[in-house]
DNA sequence: CATGGTGTGTAGTAATTACTACACACTTAT
DNA sequence: ATAAGTGTGTAGTAATTACTACACACCATG
């Protein structure tokens, strides 16, 4: 079994990966054009602070090349858009989420597919 | 027009006309039955305090016999629940949800239907 | 006129969130 | 051996969140 990476150690994981061949990715060069404190980024790759606010996490995703929904779901977070979503129509959206909840990625993914080519 | 109106706004609206032919719906007596302290809720209703957390907004949707999900958008907020249906599979549903951003409400409550019909 | 019930005003608070500023120790390259 | 670069330790902070506790003023009723 593949172990289960939390923020930090994901954060650490992606940018050790990229500073194996090229040097702009240090740490306090990372924390520095994401706009953050050097020893605020360390803590948290280590897991000592609590992941950042939004914008930093999408900096940091940009970054290092991932995915931002994926990384502000392992920070505990949901970006801000999604939320919007969600309280222009919260009842009829709530209804769509409780309703594929136990679906398969898979399927999931086909739904969404299929209403942008209006299959449907 | 109809007036928009915001959380505190709808919380006194929806307890007022309890209140009219029930003497249980004063401000007071549905605080006491919440759990919370009637000051705060005077605040709340008058928009002088902002609304209250999700498990305080859920038991007053249950008191005053409103929709939990549209109670809490009017708040700001999204139901937990459903932040944990995103953060489960960030990717997936947030493909979903940015697909479903713009379309009417009628057809979006349809797609529910017809997914758990298995009309698909 | 006091008692009970109404809503509200004032003054706090503990916990959490999202960070900064700076000093320190260690390694490597010149 | 010193300078530059690395990561980390310590010590804060301002703002926000989610409330409590209690006193006050008003109104109606017995």
């Amino acid at each position: 079994m593949s172990k289960e990476l939390d923020f930090g150690e994901t954060l650490r994981a992606r940018r050790m990966a990229q500073a194996k061949d090229n040097p702009a990715f240090s740490l306090r060069k990372v924390a520095e054009r994401v706009g953050i404190e050097p020893s605020y980024l360390s803590k948290i790759e280590r897991g000592e602070q609590p992941p950042p606010g939004e914008e930093n996490i999408r900096r940091l995703a940009e970054e290092l090349g991932e995915n931002p929904d994926m990384l502000l779901a392992l920070a505990g977070k949901v970006a801000g858009d999604l939320l919007a979503i969600i309280r222009e129509r919260p009842t009829v959206v709530a209804e769509l989420l409780r309703t594929i909840r136990r679906m398969p990625d898979k399927r999931v993914s086909e739904i969404s597919r299929q209403i942008r080519d209006g299959d449907w």
